[in-house]
DNA sequence: CGATTTTGACCAGCGC
DNA sequence: GCGCTGGTCAAAATCG
């Protein structure tokens, strides 16, 4: 072999040799950087840039009790006030529509709700709880209204047992507050002259005078009703 | 920028 | 033991 290729070939060497250092470093450099932006339970593996997956703490996670219904007063009750936190949603098999899970965000509340969409007929939400509360919600707020349930003729029937305890007056409260919701919303209330108004009948039930709730869903006015199947016995 | 939602990892239980 | 399923956790992403 001659001198030429001699030097040919210890150059095309050292050329891949250097390329070779070169990405090494890079390597080491990426594998530093990531290291700093880690945390600290993260484990590194010295130069190399594989990164392992963080060893978990070996805590044994308390399963959960079964899925355990509520009466229908604890809906009525629980739906009163209070604000929901999502916490997880999965996909449903055999259906196109994801199931959600809430929590009640309040503290005197350890009630969960889970809430899915009926494949058959996709306008049927059902909403399940499981849980327990321990005191009554001193607010008003439009969920107060609209956990009533609604009947077959457009209308809602203010939750029960909310109105037995705070009776007349929280009665005018919810009265009011319904009125300045709807007015916010535009709809007319008790204006006879409207063709779409709203009215509270003797029964204390929010009528809509034209025969349909669909204004009243569509803001909210009515929410899903717990089917009698999915309540605990009282 | 804190609150809320999304999302993949993780876990326990169950049937095979 | 293994795979599947329903449910939870928590970091990341998004929202207001």
């Amino acid at each position: 072999m001659s001198k030429l290729a001699c030097d040919c070939i210890f150059l095309l060497f050292f050329f891949f040799m250097v390329v070779g250092v070169k990405l090494q470093f890079s390597k080491v450099n990426f594998s530093i950087e990531w290291f700093m932006g880690c945390e600290e339970h993260t484990i590194w593996d010295g130069l190399s840039s594989i990164k392992l997956k963080p060893k978990k703490t070996n805590q044994k996670r308390q399963r959960e009790p079964r899925f355990a219904f509520m009466t229908k007063s604890e809906v009525d009750h629980l739906e009163d006030g209070y604000r929901w936190r999502k916490y997880g949603q999965k996909a449903v098999k055999n259906s196109p529509f994801p199931r959600s899970y809430y929590r009640c965000t309040s503290v005197s509340c350890n009630v969960k709700k889970r809430v899915e969409r009926s494949f058959t007929d996709p306008s049927v939400v059902v909403t399940t709880y499981e849980g327990q509360h321990t005191h009554p919600s001193p607010v008003m707020p439009r969920s107060g209204v609209s956990a009533g349930y609604a009947n077959n003729f457009g209308s809602v029937l203010p939750p029960g047992n909310y109105l037995s305890q705070y009776q007349h007056y929280h009665h005018q409260q919810q009265q009011q507050h319904l009125v300045n919701t709807l007015s916010s919303l535009g709809f007319p209330y008790n204006d006879s002259s409207s063709p779409k108004n709203a009215v509270f009948t003797q029964e204390r039930r929010l009528c809509s005078n034209h025969g349909t709730n669909a204004f009243l869903r569509d803001h909210g006015l009515l929410q899903d009703v717990v089917p009698s199947h999915m309540l605990k016995e009282e």
